[in-house]
DNA sequence: AGGTTTATGTATGGTTCCGAACAAAATTGC
DNA sequence: GCAATTTTGTTCGGAACCATACATAAACCT
């Protein structure tokens, strides 16, 4: 039986399946470590395994012009990492990279396909989480196009805490500018703002989100809108 | 027995489907007529219909800041609208509206859950479909940070093209800066930028691609990116 | 401890786009 | 034909961000 702080730090995708169905996939699921800057896929390459993140998460980043790249997506502990697989598809249009190190649960893809393809139930929460991808990065699109880069870098720093379910995670401004898609001139510029206004305090590699509620007032709501539909529809 | 004009006049998800089921499907299907502007579906209101356009497309809206829009996806005879149907989602995430007015077949969302669950045919497609959407939605995300209004620009109206197989179409300027989410200031300027090229033409509320090669070199990669992936997807 | 590497801070000039307002031309309705 | 409406053309100052370059500071290595 799963104790409460282990369901916390669980997938929550597993954790919503019926006790049996979950027991079954947990006969080919195996743990591991996923390292800071680990590329689980590259773009365009083979999908070989599917990942459940527990206290880790990763950014799908698409590529334009051969060269830049930006992050469309965040994917932590409520969802799977590798989701075409869910559609069929067999190869990652997007490059995926882990963010916070951490243990996720993994499965070989023959091993998702078989199971996937048996239990209803993990069938309808991976739809269900298709959609609400599919929602974030929508989202983003839109946010990318209207929103100012501090208010983009405050919404990333709270979607990547709810994620890690911390206030301080590590991440350089260089990286920072990357997922983002700016300079990281254009990062550093918006760091200090939010640190003089108290909401925020960074130092090498390391940042700390200090006033939650001041945070989301300087982020868009973009932050907000994803974060209810989230909510609403695993409620 | 569809004649050859018909097929290429018709939706390629239902033309793709094995004879039988297709003619399953018509029992349900129903002709209609979509207008200029028409909306399809608010933004968070219920399904009651999915639509495969003939020679027609929908936009698909975002909207931020409770005000401002900006389209993330474009569907034509290539697709279905109303895809959240098919992941078992009864609300559309999106404001549907209608672009090119055409013909296209529907289906009343009961009929659709019904057919859709006893056809694997019809799921591999729309599976496959929504992986497809979903890259074209995070490649309008990418582009949206980091492309030129004049490249969007072309890349729209190439799109655009794809869909309604003509090089003509009825679209005023302040209309397209709607779907792009800038001034339509901008868009004169792109407008008249493609124009001075001679890689379109245009008058009051009509476009024309006058050059197509040379447009497609006046987009952003994203444009071929796309449609790569549709093509080799759908091959 | 001292040098190397990595991360952050700062400056400059130029481009794109925004917000707002107004002018001109084409189309429509009477 | 004439007025109203719609669509397109143009201007202006300012904000955000870009590319590039260089300076400082913290952490790491041996």
């Amino acid at each position: 039986m799963l104790g409460a702080n282990q369901v916390s730090m669980s997938n929550h995708l597993l954790a919503a399946l019926p006790r049996k169905e979950y027991q079954k996939l947990l006969r080919v699921l195996e743990p591991v470590e996923l390292a800071y800057e680990e590329v689980l896929y590259e773009a365009h390459a083979p999908i070989r395994h599917v990942y459940f993140p527990h206290d880790c998460f990763v950014s799908m980043l698409t590529t334009v012009d051969g060269g830049r790249a930006a992050e469309v997506g965040l994917i932590g502990c409520e969802g799977m990492v590798g989701l075409p697989a869910a559609l069929g598809i067999a190869v990652s249009p997007f490059r995926g990279i882990v963010q916070g190190g951490g243990t996720a649960l993994r499965m070989k893809i023959a091993d998702f396909r078989r199971n996937f393809s048996e239990s209803a139930a993990l069938q309808r929460e991976l739809y269900l989480f298709t959609h609400l991808l599919m929602i974030q990065i929508a989202q983003t699109a839109a946010c990318n196009r209207f929103h100012v880069v501090t208010q983009r870098m405050a919404r990333w720093l709270l979607m990547t805490r709810d994620r890690v379910n911390s206030n301080e995670f590590r991440i350089t401004q260089e990286f920072l500018a990357l997922m983002l898609g700016v300079r990281r001139v254009g990062i550093n510029v918006a760091a200090r703002s939010l640190q003089e206004r108290k909401l925020i305090g960074y130092r090498r590699g390391t940042i700390t989100i200090l006033d939650h509620r001041g945070l989301v007032a300087s982020a868009c709501g973009c932050y907000k809108t994803v974060k209810d539909t989230y909510t609403k529809a695993q409620a």
